[in-house]
RNA sequence: GCCCUUGUAGUUCAAUGGAUAGAACAGCUCCGUCCUAAGGAGUAGAUGUAGGUUCGAUUCCUACCGAGGGCACCA
């Protein structure tokens, strides 16, 4: 890679100039006419030696070797120093751009991750935030996989509780209802029939009616078979189910081992977490059950059966944020070999701007509900409908909020799922009309061409951001962040259909071979990033 | 009260301490149908406030203001 031998040829300069030790990068500069990478080893290194970073980077350019596939070293700016690349390199890696490692890197070659996901939990409703956990974890799950992990993917459900209680209840009383609208019925009937739901809920842990675990088996099947029709609609293929009724008791057994970790308040046991700057957590409740907090614990334990990992990463909401701190604080306790192994990423909520799509089912707006409506509006296209949804989630940073505009996610015009898919279709229809085509050196298509050579403009700013892919790629695998692959496909995308439109690409039956690379590495490149967003690539649309 | 997250054009989002803060939508001007016009070109518009560190701050630090969330037996 270029890029590698500009980082080696600084590196030595540097060394040379008396400042090995400086941490400088290689980046693509902000600006496209100040060439195809950029330094600020300069800037970085005058601190250092204390001199002009002017002066710095004059003399590290006359330092420098010549670098293969490098036409044109030149100093500006503050003390930039900025690097074009030659005509054949770039020829070159549109080739590349076809290729099967295009867009991999190493950042985590060979290391064994866990990423957990989705967790919805069965007899209640597959809601938004599952969709949320779900479009960042699988794309940070395919982020660690074109890093070069083996990756695990992981969904943790929660299948005992009140909740499971409420819709056997409500099902009890309404057997005509689906599981997701018992759980609705039975949350709005819990306040009036508390003691009779909690004392089924009692009867359902001890496993001790004959009919309620049979209604119990029933629903939890039925509940996970629907929603592994989701994960299916939603391109997820989990390798692990845990489930909190299987966690509790390892929780429970966990605490119970370890004293020296927790300690007895109030007949419940606690971790006191102000003796590490946080806050104090129930992990046993005074009724000897498992709070949420032992159940995560056990989930370690679960996830520690399944075999050694590297990494273990759980996606999951903001609010829960402070709650996994101390759940972490007490895990290290326990485990000191997972320390800086167990990461989390947290997502904000999903709001939706208009009422058009918040009609149906009262109020409640479910992730299927969501998918339902868009892909109707996408005049049944349900990969764009979940392409729209997925680029809304995935264009910008994880943690935050997101303004669900369902127009918008679908309009064409815009930075949206929907407008990337369609520049990928116009690629492939574009291939296939290519097939019926003789292929020359050289087609004279002088005619068609914009006057003051827009399309060679064009043809070359779109070649020039094909070679930047893969360190998008690598950033947005260091850092976990989809949203960089996002930005990038939009800008890929709206740089190809400039060119689309300055040019036409087959004349009288015949388009050029270079012409015709070009589009294949566009193509590629496209599936390729939305194959790490998980987002659905079609063939026409 | 304490802790965490957050504040960028009218709106929705970008910007590993670096160059003129980058897009999209909405606005205003254009391009009309031959490879998928479900598109393209142009134009105008922004860092909450006050300090500090730095050659350089949207980015780091402090205070204030605004928004969201969490703080004992729910998940």
């Amino acid at each position: 890679m270029v890029r590698t031998s500009i980082e080696k040829a600084i590196q030595a300069a540097l060394a040379e100039l008396g400042a090995e030790d400086v941490s400088f990068v290689v980046e693509r500069p902000s600006d496209m006419s100040h060439g195809d990478y950029a330094t600020n080893a300069a800037l970085v290194a005058a601190k250092s030696l204390k001199a002009n970073p002017r002066e710095i980077a004059q003399s590290l350019t006359e330092k420098l070797p010549t670098i293969e596939g490098v036409k044109n070293i030149e100093v500006a700016g503050a003390g930039f120093i900025n690097f074009s690349l030659s005509p054949e390199v770039l020829t070159d890696i549109v080739g590349e751009a076809t290729e099967e490692g295009w867009g991999k890197n190493s950042l985590y070659l060979g290391q064994h991750v866990l990423v957990e996901y989705t967790d919805p939990n069965p007899f209640k409703e597959f809601h938004i935030g599952h969709l949320m956990s779900n479009a960042i974890g699988e794309s940070i799950a395919r982020l660690f996989e074109a890093g070069g992990a083996d990756v695990k993917r992981a969904n943790y459900q929660g299948d005992v509780g009140v909740h499971v209680a409420k819709a056997i209840w409500a099902k009890r009383q309404k057997p005509e209802m689906s599981w997701g609208e018992a759980y609705v019925y039975g949350s709005a009937e819990y306040e009036t029939n508390k003691e009779e739901i909690d004392e089924l809920n009692k009867t359902i842990y001890e496993k001790s009616d004959v009919e309620v675990n049979k209604l119990y088996e029933q629903g939890r099947n039925q509940s996970l078979d629907h929603f592994e029709g989701i994960y299916k609609t939603l391109g997820t293929k989990f390798d692990y189910y845990f489930f909190e009724s299987e966690t509790g008791v390892l929780g429970l057994d966990l605490v119970d081992k370890h004293p020296e970790v927790f300690e007895r308040s109030d007949g419940a046991t606690i971790f006191r977490g102000e003796n590490v700057g946080l806050h104090t957590r129930v992990f046993i409740n005074s009724k000897g059950l498992p709070t949420y907090e032992a159940k995560e614990l056990g989930l370690v334990v679960a996830k520690k059966k399944q075999g050694q990992f590297d990494l273990s990463l759980t996606v999951t909401a903001n609010e829960t944020r402070d709650f996994f701190r101390v759940v972490r604080a007490a895990a290290e306790k326990i485990f000191p070999d997972l320390e800086d192994k167990m990461l989390t990423r947290f997502h904000g909520f999903l709001k939706l701007t208009t009422g058009k799509m918040s009609s149906r089912l009262g109020n409640v707006i479910t992730g299927e509900s969501l998918i339902r409506d868009l892909t109707e509006e996408a005049r049944g296209r349900e990969d764009v409908a979940v392409g729209a949804i997925k680029f809304m989630v995935l264009r910008q940073n994880t943690g935050k909020d997101i303004i669900f505009d369902p127009e918008k996610s679908l309009s064409l015009e815009g930075d949206s799922g929907p407008y990337v898919q369609y520049a990928l279709v116009r690629t492939r229809s574009l291939l296939r009309e290519a097939k019926k085509a003789v292929i020359a050196d050289r087609v004279n298509s002088e005619a068609v061409r914009q006057p003051g050579g827009a399309s060679e403009l064009t043809r070359s700013a779109l070649t020039r951001l094909l070679v930047h892919f893969p360190d998008v790629v690598a950033r947005a695998s260091m850092e976990l962040e989809p949203h960089h692959v996002a930005t990038y496909l939009t800008e890929l995308a709206s740089s190809f259909n400039s060119w689309y439109a300055s040019e036409r690409l087959i004349v009288d039956g015949e388009v050029s071979s270079d012409a015709l690379a070009l589009v294949r590495a566009v193509e590629h490149t496209l599936d390729r990033g939305l194959n790490i967003l998980g987002i659905p690539a079609p063939q026409e649309m």
